[in-house]
RNA sequence: GGGUGAUUAGCUCAGUUGGCUAGAGCAUCUCGCUUACACCGAGGAGGCCACAGGUUCGAGUCCUGUAUCACCCACCA
């Protein structure tokens, strides 16, 4: 045997041997009771990752525990084909752009050929682990038999009305061209504008300003109260400068007038009394002017000085500079104001040098002119020649009108900052006065419908009140748009919107014609348009530029996902249905929710069984058709005569050729061109791996349902669940009975495993390095289920040198045995020789000879039933703890040292290879390699059965254990006391003590029997079991350490006063269990005793 | 925003219906290559068990509150 354990030289071996001894494969003949488990299938494109790792590790220790148990195990294996994610490796594996580069057909050929080529390498990562799986049984989620299970319960559910066709809103991925289940989206944080959008008098908030182009119904809160506020812009105070006083000034450095008086007083006069196309021009400006500059001294010297000449049209004015045909400042180009345009107007011209302008606050004039000539601008005409009385038709009544008051919940007019969130492109210092107060349901009496203005023209919208409004939030009115947001959708519904369930942007991502200017923009460049052109109109009150929202993603194209309304297959899950095993009237999700709430399914940690609840509670609707090839083909043929849709059976949809419409008879037919959802299939898994739907199939009857379910915590809903709703209404019975979670492996800071952070492991890699039954025990040992799975080189590495020291106390028995006078007895001997002995353990074949055989054999019987309890209970993580402990501490550390003492061969290897049994659910490599060493025989380790020992023995426990706290003394002493461990130190016992025991502690702790110095010892206080009662004096010579005697002390002292306390209390002595009071008082008085001898001493 | 869990030694965590003089692994320190094992052995040091209350004879454990962290769900004007 090697000095240390070569783990590459067995596992692979062992492995093959394992597989060709066929005792792997399960007997569905068997009378045995069943224990099956069913794996859940790795994606067959993927990875071998340490999730999976875990994931094996668990359940073959299960799965080996109940087989030496005497159960009949069936642990099924196979592999997912994983629909999405695999057509993108492919695509990307091939080089293509697209899929529809190659026919349906030539793809899933390619397909096909790189899922087998990846199979084997994930079966061959599988086998790595040691996992005890039935080969014989694996399975592929699409593979013939798993098709056929699809179609079957497909028509099934088809017939019960549960899966239905319709349109719903679905998660469009326009990067990939499909829908997208609510799992697969992912979430990003994204920073984007919010606008506050006046529709009239109301305002909206929103981040999708590009779907605000339509007719809408615009909901608030019925009963919540809303006030119409009227606002006036304070424009007449001329603020401070803030250059005022200081050298700086702007306005002092000017070198002309930039107005002329008389002209601004005529200006002002006139304003007294303006048209009503001339008032709305100015409310444009100011508008205007308040994005331009929101420097608000700036703002109101260009309102006083300049605009106020706009203001009147027969006193127009514009600037032009030095007659050049560009200005620029801040990089911005402005054109030159076609001076002749502006004089056939009447404007008049005001002249600045370049200097002047530049670095002056007049500069911003010519920002002005920018706006008026653009074309959207309302002044625009006036300037390109158009005629303002245009304006005069359609003017809203500013004054007392809807252009500047606003409606808005009470809640946000009353809280300051919320108000200032909403209206913060509005003056601040503007005036407000509360025209009236009302309800959201008066609000909807009194408006009903009217129109409004959106960046794609005049649009109509109808209020309505519902509660989905939150009072608290914004200004508490909102719009909603049906086909593009999943909550809209879900009103529109209720509230029968009908009429509003259109779509406003195509499966390509592009606005539609409803979008106006905004056709066929991507909805990205809508959205800034649909921004910018608001601002433009003066339809926005409010803009935060910092707002950061989560936005959905495609987890494959990284691209938004969009809500959309399209044509897909539903699984009803709140529709009625007779159940057919019990004949009452039920629904999917009532099924999948008794499954938790009558404890016909247990989940570990029963903590996930509130999440359960609260997922399944809100289950909607599941959406199961894609848009891929790969996967299977939704079974739905389309009658091209009569459009009829027809479902077959599955046997029938074996042959589609021969199928004809049962409507029409035509066998015209087309299949749905989409697939499944690859979890449709997985749903299946727990019983269409066992023969369903042939429920006489032998496996069917024999192993299901299984036993338990293990898998991570992070597919609980889509996959357990919906393993639980297909299994209980396709067989009438809960497919499992438990369901074990396991957390995510992250490494030992707690984070997550990720390529990028760089902290990934790779199993096979680990495997390599370490060996498989050292990455189990990693996996295992100190994880809770449900929690994260924190590893780590440390830990990895300790568990490898347990292994290693496994084998070396392997190595030790091999080495007894050859220089053992009863080895030819091992060799070629009968073991049934011994069964003289009296002794019970293991079938009372070999004598337990010494105290310390005794001891370690008690000690076993108890840890092995600690260790059927603990598996039996799945707390698998402390089992492999007291595994570790027992063998390393217990029997490495005492009992083979102590077997130095008094050799017994035999029974050394006996108790070992009952140790190698116990630890093999959890280490197989390791100890079936120890078992072919010691055995030398062609069984495996796996068909012996679970430790149950019952050897007990009270006597040999007490004296052991007292002798280990004495060499445990000793040996503190002599390490304290710098003794060369080489020398023997002599002791001296007071009492009389039993020869062997003695002999145990003189080779244990390195000391001999004779006659002390007493004037150089130490005393120990010890109590030796079966020695006579109480404390005896063990003398040592050594120094007394005066320190660890006063630490002692101290130590004894606080016991005695912690017992003592307790005992004084009469509450306590009458109300503790009586043995634990007689325990107190024993303890009491031992303490006392020692503490009063080294007192004394 | 709604929910769940966590907080114990420098680090990672055990601590199962309350009985604790609070444990383990790793790291650290001291001593030792003693013929199973240096992937080892012996020993030491290291803790107001997050904080504040409460229940109890007794609280790391149960209850309430606070703080911090993690995860899950919803994402919405």
């Amino acid at each position: 045997m090697d000095k240390a354990y070569d783990h590459q030289k067995f596992e692979n071996k062992i492995y093959e041997a394992w597989e060709k001894s066929g005792l792997m494969r399960a007997d569905e003949n068997s009378d045995k009771e069943p224990f099956t488990i069913v794996l859940p299938p790795p994606n067959v494109t993927g990875q071998l990752h340490l999730g999976h790792s875990a994931m094996l590790a668990i359940e073959d220790i299960m799965i080996r525990h109940q087989k030496m148990s005497g159960k009949e195990v069936c642990w099924v294996p196979g592999t997912d084909h994983a629909a999405i994610a695999t057509e993108n490796v492919v695509i990307k594996h091939l080089g293509l752009k697209s899929r529809e580069e190659l026919s349906r057909e030539e793809f899933l050929k390619e397909c096909r050929k790189f899922a087998q080529e990846k199979h084997d390498r994930i079966v061959h990562q599988i086998r790595k682990m040691g996992a005890w799986l039935d080969w014989s049984r694996e399975a592929y989620t699409f593979d013939e038999e798993r098709n056929f299970a699809v179609n079957t319960i497909f028509e099934q559910l088809y017939n019960d009305g549960l899966i239905v066709r319709g349109h719903r809103l679905i998660n469009w991925s326009v990067g990939a061209q499909s829908v997208l289940a609510d799992d697969e989206v992912e979430w990003g944080e994204e920073v984007e504008p919010f606008y506050y959008i006046k529709c009239g008098e109301f305002i909206i908030g929103t981040v999708r300003p590009e779907t605000k182009c339509a007719d809408s119904p615009l909901i608030v809160n019925p009963d919540a109260e809303y006030v119409r506020v009227k606002y006036t812009p304070k424009l007449q105070q001329t603020p401070k400068s803030p250059y005022q006083g200081t050298s700086e000034n702007p306005a002092k450095k000017r070198k002309f007038i930039p107005y002329d008086k008389n002209l601004t007083k005529f200006a002002r006069e006139n304003r007294k009394n303006p048209t009503p196309a001339e008032k709305k021009m100015w409310y444009e400006i100011i508008d205007k002017l308040k994005k331009e500059f929101p420097n608000k001294w700036l703002r109101q010297r260009i309102i006083d000085n300049y605009i106020v000449d706009f203001y009147s049209p027969s006193l127009k004015l514009v600037v032009e500079i030095d007659g050049d045909s560009h200005f620029t400042k801040e990089g911005i180009e402005y054109d030159k104001i076609r001076t002749e345009t502006l004089n056939k107007y009447g404007l008049n011209v005001i002249r600045f040098t370049n200097d002047e302008i530049i670095n002056s606050p007049d500069a911003v004039y010519f920002k002005i002119s920018k706006f008026i000539k653009e074309k959207n601008s309302p002044l625009a005409p006036l300037i390109e020649g158009g005629n303002p009385a245009k304006f005069e038709n359609n003017l809203d009544e500013r004054d007392g009108g809807s252009i500047n008051t606003f409606i808005l919940v009470k809640n946000c007019w009353k809280n300051p900052e919320e108000r200032k969130k909403v209206l913060n492109l509005l003056d601040e210092d503007g005036t407000w006065e509360v025209l009236e107060t009302m309800t959201g349901n008066e609000l909807v009496e009194k408006i009903g419908e009217f129109e409004y203005d959106t960046y794609a023209g005049k649009r109509k919208f109808v209020v309505m009140a519902d509660e989905v409004v939150d009072p608290n939030k914004g200004s508490g009115a909102m719009t909603i748009s049906c086909n593009h947001s999943a909550d809209d959708y879900d009103l529109g519904k209720r509230k029968k919107l009908d009429k509003y369930f259109f779509d406003k942007i195509d499966f390509a991502g592009k606005m539609l014609k409803i979008a106006g200017e905004a056709e066929g923009m991507s909805v990205k460049e809508a959205r800034k348009f649909a921004g910018k052109k608001m601002e433009e109109m003066g339809l926005l009150t409010g803009i935060d530029k910092n707002y950061s929202h989560r936005v959905p993603l495609c987890y494959r194209s990284g691209c938004v996902v969009e809500p959309m309304v399209s044509p897909q297959w539903f699984i009803s899950v709140e529709k009625e249905f007779t159940d057919k095993f019990t004949g009452e009237k039920t629904t999917l999700k009532k099924l999948t929710q008794k499954a938790v709430r009558e404890k016909n399914v247990k989940i570990i940690p029963a903590r996930f069984e509130k999440i359960y609840f609260q997922w399944i509670d809100n289950l909607r609707d599941w959406c199961i058709s894609r848009q891929i090839w790969w996967g299977h083909q939704i079974p739905v043929f389309y009658c091209q005569d009569c459009q009829a849709e027809n479902v077959f059976d599955a046997e029938s949809t074996k042959n589609p050729a021969n199928l004809c419409c049962k409507k029409c008879g035509s066998n015209n037919l087309k299949q749905d061109e989409d697939t499944l959802d690859t979890w449709f299939s997985s749903a299946l898994w727990p019983f269409s791996t066992l023969g369903w739907p042939d429920e006489n199939s032998r496996d069917f009857q024999k192993f299901y349902p299984n036993s338990m379910m293990e898998t991570g915590h992070d597919i609980l809903f889509f996959w357990v669940a919906r393993m639980i709703m297909f299994a209980r209404y396709a067989t009438g019975k809960y497919p499992f009975e438990t369901v074990y979670l396991h957390g995510l492996v992250c490494d030992e800071k707690g984070q997550k495993m990720s390529k990028s952070k760089g902290n990934g492991i790779d199993p096979l890699e680990l495997i390599e390095e370490v060996g498989a039954d050292a990455v189990r025990l990693s996996l295992v040992i100190g994880t809770t289920p449900g929690n994260n799975i924190p590893i780590g080189k440390n830990k990895i590495k300790g568990y490898r040198n347990f292994v290693n020291k496994l084998w070396n106390a392997g190595r030790f028995v091999q080495m007894q045995l050859d220089s053992s006078p009863l080895a030819p007895l091992i060799e070629g001997g009968n073991p049934a020789n011994f069964e003289n002995s009296s002794n019970k353990r293991d079938g009372g074949r070999i004598k337990a000879k010494s105290l310390a055989d005794k001891w370690i054999a008690d000690r076993f019987t108890q840890i092995s039933r600690e260790i059927n309890e603990h598996l039996n209970k799945y707390e698998i993580s402390l089992a492999g703890d007291k595994i570790y402990h027992f063998i390393w501490d217990e029997f490495c550390d005492w009992y083979l040292e102590a077997h130095k003492v008094e050799p017994n061969p035999l029974f050394l290897r006996e108790i070992f290879l009952d140790i190698l049994k116990l630890a093999h659910p959890l280490v197989p490599f390791i100890t079936e390699s120890l078992w072919k060493v010691l055995t030398n025989d062609d069984t495996f380790i796996v068909e012996q059965s679970f430790p149950q020992p019952d050897f007990e023995d009270k006597k040999s426990r007490e004296i052991f254990g007292d002798l280990q706290e004495i060499v445990s003394e000793i040996r503190r002493i002599r390490a304290e006391n710098k003794v060369n461990p080489k020398d023997k130190l002599n002791i001296e016992f007071a009492n009389e003590i039993n020869p062997e025991t003695l002999k145990l502690i003189e080779h244990l702790a390195k000391v001999a029997n004779g006659k002390v110095d007493k004037k150089q010892a130490t005393k120990i206080f010890h109590r030796l079991a079966g020695h006579g009662a109480g404390n005896s004096e063990l003398l040592i010579e050594i120094p007394v350490d005066e320190k660890a005697v006063a630490a002692e002390i101290k130590k004894l002292e606080n016991l005695i006063t912690s017992l003592k306390n307790r005992l004084a209390n009469k509450n306590y002595v009458q109300s503790a269990p009586k043995e634990l009071v007689a325990e107190s008082r024993e303890k009491l008085k031992n303490a006392e005793e020692k503490l009063a001898k080294l007192k004394s001493n």
